[in-house]
DNA sequence: GTTGACATGTAATTGGTTACATGATTAG
DNA sequence: CTAATCATGTAACCAATTACATGTCAAC
């Protein structure tokens, strides 16, 4: 149930609509929590009714502005503190990488050639990114800051392995 | 639908009951794409519906043996050579990341080291599964030990910027 | 004879994705 | 006046999790 809680956490750091959120979510949480727009709707719902959140405003074109109320606050506070983090993790990539016994020698230096500059390119893109943001003094840059971090130390070492694998498989007797 | 594929790959490898699945997705492919047993018995199903996989033989207990078609070999392969692995991540632990700034530095301190003796310990977990099984040289062992490396790469990755975040942290005034 | 491993299935719920549907305001 | 952006919502579907439910066979 982290959707809840990463709403939670934006509306820590400041008020905001849906549409707002929305933004948040395809920016600085994309590669850590993707959500759509309607679930970021959706869950907004929900946390008004548990009185998690409140309507601070409504404004134009039917905006609602949502704050985070004590009881939001204190739910955020108990998620990071008393839970722990669902560490299950699925990866496609990864899965394929046992079946490529399936393909020929070929085919499956291929499939890894393209992961290598896969992660390359997002690495680079990553790299963009830290330097275009105008990253400012609040909570979320300070600490986006260390998730980004994570993202290129993630890219480079996903580069390295990909390129690692496809010598293990080129040593290889057929 | 990446469940409908893992199994098609590893009837792929040899044939196989639900049960046989169930073990092969707990061990070798716990790390990479866990499943349930509901799961795994109702893909059989649909798996065997669709002409992809056929019952081999039947044994004691009702035990069905199932083994994989051309048909389900020729969209395994399709699978691996013409469609894209869907790369979406979702990352509990790096989402509560961006959220210690409604913590004190202690606490969010304290979430970090833990991440780091989490990290280092599934890594040394890891490297005893290396040096356990016995690793023979059939294509799911060799691609396995890919797979494996991947995660100790990964580990260490974590543990290391754990440890640099704390950093951060300790280095920023208050 | 009873425990543990073998073996298969169904039902309810949750979380996420995609598609549909609608309308207001602003900038050029 | 018209295109882009702002803005919110609903419905259908799919994948995964949890819990329930049942029964067989082998070893001790």
């Amino acid at each position: 149930m982290s959707l809840r809680h990463a709403v939670l956490g934006l509306l820590a750091e400041r008020q905001a609509s849906g549409y707002d959120l929305m933004k948040l979510f395809e920016t600085s949480l994309a590669n850590v929590w993707p959500a759509t727009q309607s679930q970021v709707y959706g869950e907004l719902g929900k946390l008004a009714a548990s009185g998690l959140v409140t309507v601070a405003s409504e404004g134009p074109r039917g905006r609602k502005e949502y704050a985070i109320t004590d009881d939001g606050l204190a739910e955020l506070r108990h998620w990071l503190t008393e839970t722990e983090p669902d560490r299950v993790r699925r990866s496609e990539v990864l899965l394929r990488v046992f079946f490529l016994g399936a393909l020929t020698p070929l085919e499956a230096t291929a499939y890894l050639d393209l992961e290598a500059a896969r992660a390359a390119r997002h690495h680079a893109s990553l790299e963009a990114l830290g330097g275009s943001v105008d990253w400012g003094d609040d909570r979320l840059s300070v600490h986006g800051r260390l998730a980004l971090e994570y993202g290129l130390r993630l890219t480079a070492m996903q580069e390295e392995w990909a390129k690692w694998a496809v010598g293990q498989i080129a040593a290889r007797p057929e």
